[in-house]
DNA sequence: GCGACAG
DNA sequence: ATCTTGTCGC
């Protein structure tokens, strides 16, 4: 069971109140694939790739993730902002919402956004950097989550998957810290970073204002003792948290 | 045509 | 994502 009881303590010292309102699907969001396809050839362009983005350890960072519950057609997501230099949680919210659209591989963005944006949107901090759980431009189309999510709020944002999705790699070194190019065909389009020794390692791209070499660091900075990274870690537990109690209650 | 496929 | 017990290891 982890470290179940130390997280549990954490986030009851949290002073911040999670907030839990409905999440509207944004006007304008499409319905079928092909409109959604349509959509990220539109966004596509808007993806700016020149900066360096935050400095890893500086600053603010913001973890998303959601959670579903198809029986009820329900969504949770959540938004947890963690200090980036000593990764305590500076302020969580959560938005509940009905599940938009089916899990595609390639259109995963038209079905997790609509709860991460209404979660992100009732912070009351900046959010900062943004950390989504996926991918960002390591994507058919080079339109990922991540970079979904950066066109859309403006915010620098990189995606850190556990799985490679149709991407081949070369083994990193067994040691944390070793990373190794992540290629569609001969392009890099991400990168495998060891964040644990021997254990499998994190898929890192590129989202929206962030380089490639400073998402990486962006990674082993937030994962100094787990697998993946504790912006991930606290988003999901907070979002899965936050769906029991959808469902329990009325 | 068939299988694979972030979450 | 989600369905799920015990179990090996630090």
């Amino acid at each position: 069971m982890d470290h179940a009881a130390t997280d549990a303590a954490t986030d009851a010292a949290t002073d911040t109140v999670p907030a839990a309102v409905p999440a509207p699907v944004p006007a304008g969001w499409p319905t079928t694939e092909a409109e959604a396809r349509a959509v990220q050839d539109r966004l596509r362009p808007q993806v700016v790739l020149d900066e360096d983005g935050p400095v890893p350890g500086e600053g603010l960072v913001t973890g998303v993730d959601v959670a579903y519950d198809d029986e009820r057609d329900l969504v949770a997501a959540a938004a947890v902002v963690l200090d980036a230099r000593t990764l305590e949680v500076v302020e969580r919210a959560t938005a509940l919402g009905r599940i938009s659209f089916p899990y595609v591989p390639g259109l995963l963005a038209f079905r997790e956004l609509p709860a991460v944006l209404a979660a992100l949107g009732a912070l009351k901090s900046p959010p900062g950097l943004v950390v989504c759980d996926g991918y960002g431009l390591a994507h058919p189309r080079r339109f990922g989550l991540a970079a979904h999510l950066g066109v859309l709020t403006g915010l620098p944002a990189l995606g850190i998957a556990k799985n490679p999705f149709t991407f081949s790699y070369e083994e990193p070194g067994a040691a944390r810290g070793a990373v190794a190019a992540l290629v569609d065909g001969t392009e890099e389009v991400g990168r495998a970073v060891r964040t644990r020794d021997g254990v499998k390692p994190v898929f890192v791209s590129v989202g929206h204002r962030v380089s490639l070499d400073r998402a990486c660091a962006h990674a082993l900075h937030l994962a100094p003792r787990y697998r993946l990274p504790e912006t991930t870690r606290r988003a999901d537990a907070l979002c899965r948290r936050a769906l029991a109690e959808a469902s329990s209650s009325s």
